[in-house]
DNA sequence: ATGGTCGATATTCGA
């Protein structure tokens, strides 16, 4: 089975990338974060000709999560905790969790606040969403040991170093802040490991690069789009890759799909 | 790498 991640930034001006990228992989679930449309928009009426289901949250224009399976999509959530937080004016729930079974794995589609900037309410929204996010995820493993589970999505953190193509570039900026890192390792260290690390090492190994001042090509990129899986599914994993090539072009999102592929049952 | 931001209930805001 081999179930992908992919902010796609705007699902409907990017739809005949996603068909296309699924079928170019052989794709069975694929978790996009960044839809920016509400569920009504959503354009499902070519990934069901293809033979997918999907699941969607979406409110407004603005961040929005889907699951797009061939495999099954049981047991939909849009929350991972009752006591999300929440943010805005009024404050409301976003749409950055959907989570669904598909083919007897727990997949999650978070996509993380940004923080915009340190100090920001956003900033502590952030490290609040992620600390809730560890409490469930953790839960999860206490209910069951054996749970296969994949926390996959853009996180919005550089974990490390190797993760940035120039760190001195982002002090005193989000991203790379103590506590955004301790909040991430945090969820590792619930019990989900990155799956993807050991088959695309650094240094110089990104996901994301900003569309401006030419930051694709001159490598100027980040490596913040994550698979965290629990130890049972874990241990299925075969390989994994970043696609670089889905950033090349018109009409590319700033971020690269990520693929796992796991043995079979 | 084949380019010098992009997307949306847009004309500003979020990333």
């Amino acid at each position: 089975m081999r179930i992908a991640t992919w902010n796609v930034n705007s699902v409907r001006s990017r739809i005949d990338r996603v068909t296309a990228f699924l079928e170019r992989h052989d794709i069975d679930v694929l978790a996009i974060q960044e839809t920016k449309c509400r569920e009504d928009q959503f354009p499902g009426l070519e990934l069901s000709a293809m033979g997918y289901e999907f699941a969607h949250r979406g409110l407004s224009q603005w961040n929005g999560v889907a699951i797009i399976s061939r495999v099954g999509l049981d047991d939909v959530a849009t929350q991972f905790a009752d006591d999300q937080p929440m943010f805005g004016d009024p404050e409301i729930v976003e749409a950055r969790s959907i989570g669904a079974t598909c083919g007897g794995v727990r997949v999650w589609s978070l996509y993380v606040p940004n923080g915009r900037e340190l100090g920001h309410p956003h900033y502590d929204y952030k490290l609040q969403w992620l600390e809730r996010l560890r409490q469930a995820s953790a839960q999860w493993l206490a209910d069951d040991p054996t749970a296969q589970i994949a926390l996959t999505g853009d996180w919005n953190v550089i974990p490390t170093d190797d993760d940035v193509w120039d760190v001195t570039a982002f002090e005193g900026k989000t991203h790379v802040s103590q506590p955004e890192r301790d909040a991430f390792h945090a969820v590792v260290d619930a019990g989900y490991a990155d799956v993807v690390r050991p088959f695309t090492p650094g240094p110089g190994v990104y996901t994301y690069w900003d569309y401006q001042q030419l930051a694709f090509p001159k490598k100027r990129g980040l490596r913040i789009d994550f698979v965290l899986a629990s130890q049972a599914l874990a241990s299925r994993v075969e390989t994994a890759w970043i696609d670089r090539e889905e950033r090349k072009g018109k009409g590319a999102s700033d971020h690269a799909p990520v693929i796992v592929e796991l043995s079979e049952m």
